[in-house]
DNA sequence: GTCTATAATTTGATAGAC
DNA sequence: GTCTATCAAATTATAGAC
């Protein structure tokens, strides 16, 4: 486990008047460090529902009124821990860039792309489904404005001809579809949860009709 | 609109003593329909987690204490509400079996899933997201466990040799995934919806590397 | 059958003492 | 900076009168 992006905060109006003694920012960041901590284990443990400021508070000796100067709100809390968890992500899919086989990186991409999903439940459900904050990276609209799609549309893009900004969202959308179902529909991954990836996988690699018999094996990653 | 099934109720160990007038359970039938024709407005509204006893009530004018007579508690009636919301898409998937071409009849099925849930995300929300109850059907388990995955099964089985149950679960999950990135990261259509099905179609007819040109046009369905 | 009244919780957020 | 006290809403569910 362990933080992996910490999000700078928007100075905005905080900590109102004046500060007795810590008004530097290394202090403040520290207690917002420990105050998302707190959270991150709530909402990894229990689910984004059962994220409050009240438990918050208390996981840390806090009252809940001292998370106010920390945070404009709990919303605040959350796009943090949304943005966070989103990076982490990006991290397990960043991992695998060292695949250099254009097919057998797509691969390993899916398969860490799911079981990232597989492992941090919550996190998951956090970052898509819960707090679907965009960050919209630019002001590109379309699908790549979503940093997975650009990863997956530069794997397909090494494959073939055939690139279409809709083929990267489709792909994507089959992963996401392949770990929601899984979070959510108990029995849907039957045996094996990597057996629904490969079938996936099957038809974007072009070997749709073949007895499923190919070279480069399923490449484990992710959880961090 | 309106309703399209109406789950008949465990009676369990409800309206306890003595009944004065109506012990005919079809007035308590319609009552509760009364109440679920409420909670549904409410859901398509407002979403699932607006729902409370107390807007049931006071939109059909009852007391919040009355609804316990017809339904256990609020989970109840979520209940109910959600096996409503996936029998309606299974009515607008069977819609799709006129369609005798195999490709064809895919492509039909595969649009309609994803227009239903373009066209009732709150429905399409509560029953895959919010009320995950999953009716076993039978004691089978596996993926095939889900209604939605043998239709699919079946239109995948009169297309080719290659049919795995894997490979129905991985189309399943493609389509849920389009519809969840659609109700959920906004953007993610880019220009349109159908444009991501045919991307991600393309693989399952096979014609992957192809540039996009096919007979048989999307079948615009769906919709109650 | 239906309502009134209410218990029992839980929540986000703030005012003001220290 | 931190806490105590508290407000203001909601919510589910039940007891008991009518």
């Amino acid at each position: 486990m362990g933080r992996t992006v910490q999000m700078e905060q928007t100075p905005g109006r905080a900590h109102g008047g004046r500060a007795g003694e810590a008004e530097r920012p290394a202090l403040r960041q520290a207690q917002r460090g420990r105050i998302l901590d707190a959270a991150r284990r709530i909402v990894v443990r229990d689910g984004f529902a059962a994220l409050s400021m009240r438990k918050i508070a208390d996981a840390i000796g806090y009252s809940p009124a001292s998370l106010y100067l920390y945070f404009e709100n709990r919303d605040e809390i959350a796009r943090a821990l949304g943005a966070e968890g989103y990076a982490q992500l990006r991290e397990a899919l960043d991992a695998q860039i060292q695949v250099v086989d254009p097919a057998g990186r797509l691969r390993a991409l899916a398969q860490a792309y799911v079981a990232f999903g597989e492992a941090h439940p919550e996190t998951y459900r956090l970052v898509f489904v819960d707090v679907p904050t965009v960050q919209p990276e630019e002001g590109m609209p379309g699908p790549d404005a979503e940093p997975v799609v650009r990863v997956f549309a530069e794997a397909l893009a090494a494959l073939g001809p055939t690139t279409d900004a809709p083929h990267a969202a489709a792909l994507w959308a089959t992963l996401h579809g392949i770990v929601m179902l899984a979070l959510t529909r108990p029995g849907f991954a039957g045996p094996s949860l990597e057996r629904v990836v490969e079938a996936a996988l099957a038809a974007w690699l072009g070997t749709a009709a073949a007895g499923r018999k190919r070279a480069g094996k399923p490449t484990r990653a992710a959880s961090t």
